[in-house]
DNA sequence: TCTGGGGTCCTAGGACCC
DNA sequence: TCTGGGGTCCTAGGACCC
């Protein structure tokens, strides 16, 4: 059996452990630039408010008192979701963290009444020690186990557990679920379905597999043999991650030169501290830019351009120069920059860097390795107190709207930080 | 006026090889 | 004028996830 365990409206629950005035009440929490709305608390979902709204279609009844809107606080978040994976690694053998508010349990060797009334334990443990609500989905594959997952969410009954643990279980509830509901099932892939008859999870599971072979891809076929009891999507192989991205869309429209260096010399700076972090160095920087592309009436320009290094980069100096010269690459004046964002990939261990063959720069090199060390350390004390002279003072993400940010609670030394910066 | 950010996997088609 | 066949590898872009 595989479980899931899934934080419930995980930001507005963050919100609610430090604002218990805020439990009972529609409340939203908003994404970046409080551009549009990334989470929401069963209130706010009953009046309609649907995933990714943007913001000003809110506004006014954030205004009247009627909905409440937070900005996201991603430290925050981050670190609530450390603890409640923390309380899941501790209670069973193994843990796959899939995103901030999901993990799936490895449950083997347990037998299934022990599973069951572990999972009830587990949900009243992360509610009492972190005060975030969850969702258990009991089932025998991933795909299943997510399913059950949304059966627990929805209805108070089954006290935050459901089992899909027979098949009957299994055809009731997937006869229950639309189609796109299902995961792997995305919106164009739903549309196809939907196009040809197929309207629930269920529809989609009576059909013989050589239909889904012949008109869907090998995903497909997973998604369909999962439906059907077999487990065939792999526990994550806990590799490195294969790139990294840093982006931001801007408040204000961005159309100079030099501001685009700044703010891509910060994203590429953050990249290179993230791949310093894990200890890997990247062979590939891209550096993109986006035009508004909700403004029907101005030039859309999407570019793109990726240099590669001859041995791995991981300094700041050097993922900076590299993303500031594929920037320059695709810069064209003329145009209104709404987003830029930073890529590197390729990427390998640090300690398995292979030199050029003429590594004319190999000096310089090791010398800026040792620089970024140093920054990184300074920089753990005082955030941002060192930077490149291209990079914005302060930080990269001042300036972007976030107008009902709440205090950092847990992390609240990197608050008084920030406010010196 | 105002519309997020960070990932992974799959596949078609081109480049290249013999 | 006529211009093969079969294989691998790489990459860009699309679809999906949260």
């Amino acid at each position: 059996m595989y479980a899931l365990v899934d934080c419930n409206n995980f930001f507005v629950s963050c919100e609610r452990v430090f604002r218990p005035q805020l439990e009972g009440k529609p409340v939203v929490v908003l994404s970046n630039n409080d551009g549009c709305v990334v989470s929401r608390s069963n209130e706010s979902k009953a009046m309609g408010i649907k995933m990714g709204t943007p913001f000003f279609q809110i506004k006014t009844l954030c205004d009247s008192g009627r909905v409440i809107a937070c900005s996201s606080n991603y430290a925050l978040y981050g670190d609530m979701s450390s603890r409640v994976m923390t309380i899941l690694s501790d209670s069973v053998p193994k843990i796959e963290v899939y995103s901030i508010d999901e993990a799936f349990l490895d449950l083997k060797g347990l037998d299934y009444n022990e599973i069951l009334s572990l999972c009830r334990a587990l949900a009243g443990k992360v509610f009492k020690c972190v005060g975030i609500p969850v969702s258990i989905g009991l089932a025998p594959t991933r795909t299943l186990a997510k399913v059950a997952s949304h059966f627990a969410k929805k209805y108070r009954a089954y006290n935050g557990v459901c089992a899909i643990d027979n098949d009957a279980k299994r055809i009731k509830a997937l006869s229950l679920t639309p189609i796109g509901d299902v995961w792997g099932i995305g919106r164009k892939l739903a549309s196809k379905l939907v196009e040809r008859g197929i309207s629930t999870a269920l529809d989609f599971a009576e059909r013989p597999q050589s239909w889904v072979q012949e008109n869907f891809n090998i995903t497909s076929v997973r998604t369909w043999e999962e439906l059907h009891g077999t487990a065939c999507i792999e526990y994550e192989k806990y590799g490195r991650r294969k790139s990294i991205c840093t982006s931001r869309s801007f408040a204000e429209m961005v159309t100079d030169e030099d501001e685009l260096v700044a703010k891509v010399s910060d994203f590429a700076a953050s990249c290179a501290k993230k791949l310093r972090k894990e200890g890997s160095a990247a062979y590939q920087i891209t550096t993109f830019l986006y035009t508004n592309r909700f403004r029907d009436d101005m030039e859309q320009y999407f570019p793109s351009a990726t240099v590669r290094v001859p041995v791995a980069a991981s300094s700041t100096q050097e993922v900076v120069s590299e993303a500031v010269r594929a920037l320059k690459i695709i810069y064209r004046p003329g145009y209104s920059y709404k987003k830029a964002g930073v890529i590197v990939d390729d990427l390998v261990m640090a300690g398995q860097i292979q030199s050029a063959m003429f590594d004319f720069d190999e000096k310089l090199r090791s010398r800026q390795d040792r620089l970024s060390e140093l920054m990184d350390k300074v920089n753990s004390e005082n955030s941002g107190l060192l930077r490149l002279a291209t990079q914005n003072p302060g930080h990269y993400s001042d300036g972007i709207r976030c107008e009902h940010r709440s205090r950092l609670y847990t992390t609240s030394m990197d608050d008084i930080i920030q406010v010196k910066a």
